[in-house]
DNA sequence: GCCAACGTTGGC
DNA sequence: GCCAACGTTGGC
């Protein structure tokens, strides 16, 4: 199994507005940046976990944990010319953008602060969340990173 | 709202 | 293939 981390903006989609979906799934929609789609296209499995990283907000962090529900798919999203993430060059036959389904597993007993990751920068080493300038909103969270930050919990 | 970082686009 | 211009992300 394996460690993930994702970002989403908690105005547009919370980690409660996750909690409050029918069977508490998502489809994580709109991302479309390539690096992110190859980690969710190739790499990620049913029953992986991930962080749910508030970001673009008051307090930027982790707030909880989900795990992967169902293994990617073409992103609908990309073939809707009203939607806005609508791609013009992607096509039905051969789809540019992919998505997983993402299930609420529960809220941190505290958020785990942006702050307070960099505070562990040490035993974070490698940990791209704190990597100055990152934007990737997909990323990879090696085992021993994924404890030293529940451990912060 | 600012701006640094960084990905993408397109002219050459 | 280079790189300037541009757009987006996301912390502050």
């Amino acid at each position: 199994m394996r460690y993930w981390l994702m970002k989403s903006e908690p105005d547009a989609f919370s980690i409660d507005d996750l909690k409050k979906r029918p069977k508490r799934i998502e489809p994580w929609d709109g991302v479309r940046n390539y690096q992110a789609r190859n980690f969710m296209r190739d790499q990620m499995q049913v029953g992986d976990q991930a962080f749910f990283y508030h970001s673009n907000c008051d307090v930027p962090g982790i707030y909880g944990v989900m795990e992967v529900a169902c293994a990617a798919y073409p992103d609908p999203t990309q073939f809707n010319a009203k939607h806005h993430h609508y791609d013009p060059t992607a096509k039905r036959e051969e789809p540019r953008w992919f998505l997983v389904e993402m299930r609420y597993v529960r809220h941190l007993k505290k958020p785990i602060t942006l702050d307070a990751l960099k505070q562990h920068e040490a035993a974070l080493q490698g940990c791209a969340v704190i990597a100055r300038g990152n934007r990737l909103s997909v990323m990879p969270i090696r085992a021993e990173h994924w404890q030293t930050i529940l451990s912060l919990e």
